[in-house]
DNA sequence: CGAGTGATTGACTTAGATCAATGACCGTGG
DNA sequence: CCACGGTCATTGATCTAAGTCAATCACTCG
């Protein structure tokens, strides 16, 4: 999921970072595209704008992610992106990019392996999301992200985070969880969720 | 986003399709893996299970949808494949597809490029889902799916298909729809949908 | 013609969103 | 070293939009 780990060491030379302001446009739909971009530092949100002057918020792009990657395949981008924080970006410059993937199949094998991965974990988000029932949603996180023992998790963020991960409100959330650990289904410690029981 | 579309003529023919029962397993996590699948007809799980028994669903894919495109760039799967109905799936076999894509950087492109724009709408959808109110989801979809003249959408499927694309019932989405009829915010014929009027 | 499915609307219930408040922690500047 | 502002964690009370159950009508297909 890192662009460190896939890109090729020319390709992470040549990458340009920018600062952005909050509200500042990065690129407009229609306009050339240059690259891959990847946040170093706040949130950006891709944007279609309708003629009313409505938005409708494709993707919110936070720190360590990637967009713009279909960008690569096509002349223009199709959206605009405007910063929604102050925020650093990071862009690879297409051309170089492309050359790669053109020259070096272990790259070009690579760089899908990951978006082959991406589609992967969205299509499971999504799936969660069918979930109707807050507990059966948080089953599922934890049956999806359990470690090698299949019994416990470890969260990387905060539960705040993995509220907006899973589509709940934070205080759903935690009555959520307060609720299963009373039935005794999970022991929670610290950032570490274990499964006691399965319901 | 259609198989047909960027695989080569030789992997074409390589296909071998395969019927299945209802309950049938296609394949198991951990079995090695054959390569990609496509589906002809029927409707396809891939789940995980827990050490419970409980399983939770990974994604269900349905006529015409991929799945097991990551299982290309590793040696197992990594969950279970369970025909939800009677089903037909193509293979594309693995070998033929990585040949492929090492030998001719166009079809590697292609299929970057194909990927990389599943990711593109599978995060669309998904950040849809963090629309609470079920007008809104359908002022979104409307508003990224508008033709070039931005104001009228054609269903694909039925109504019912959208509101299970959309994560609602279908009545809550009847409902919705005739309420912003009501309102002069769209004009329906058929399937298609004109945005009369922005909120 | 009857079975099956989509489209649509009504009535009722409920789980989760909202609004609100509190305590624990943490870094920071004086 | 400590007070202060900020964020996370947590719980209570209330409200409402969407889910659930149910019924009807229109259509299509064999």
């Amino acid at each position: 999921m890192n662009a460190r780990d896939w890109l090729s060491p020319s390709v992470r030379g040549a990458a340009v970072e920018k600062g952005l302001q909050p509200g500042q446009t990065l690129f407009r739909a229609g306009g050339k595209s240059n690259g891959l971009y990847e946040i170093v530092s706040g949130t950006v949100r891709l944007v279609r704008i309708d003629r009313s002057g409505r938005e409708a918020v494709l993707q919110t792009a936070s720190a360590g992610e990637t967009f713009a990657e279909a960008s690569l395949f096509s002349p223009t981008y199709h959206c605009d992106a405007v910063s929604s924080t102050e925020a650093v970006v990071r862009l690879y410059p297409k051309a170089a990019l492309l050359t790669d993937l053109q020259r070096d199949p272990a790259i070009a094998k690579a760089f899908a392996a990951m978006l082959a991965r991406q589609v992967m974990t969205l299509r499971t988000r999504l799936e969660r999301r069918n979930i109707q029932s807050a507990r059966d949603r948080v089953r599922h996180f934890l049956t999806v992200n359990a470690g090698a023992d299949g019994r416990t998790v470890t969260l990387s963020g905060t539960v705040k985070d993995l509220a907006a991960d899973l589509g709940l409100t934070h205080e759903a959330l935690y009555r959520t969880l307060a609720r299963m650990e009373a039935d005794g289904e999970i022991a929670r410690a610290g950032k570490t969720i274990r499964i006691a029981r399965a319901t």
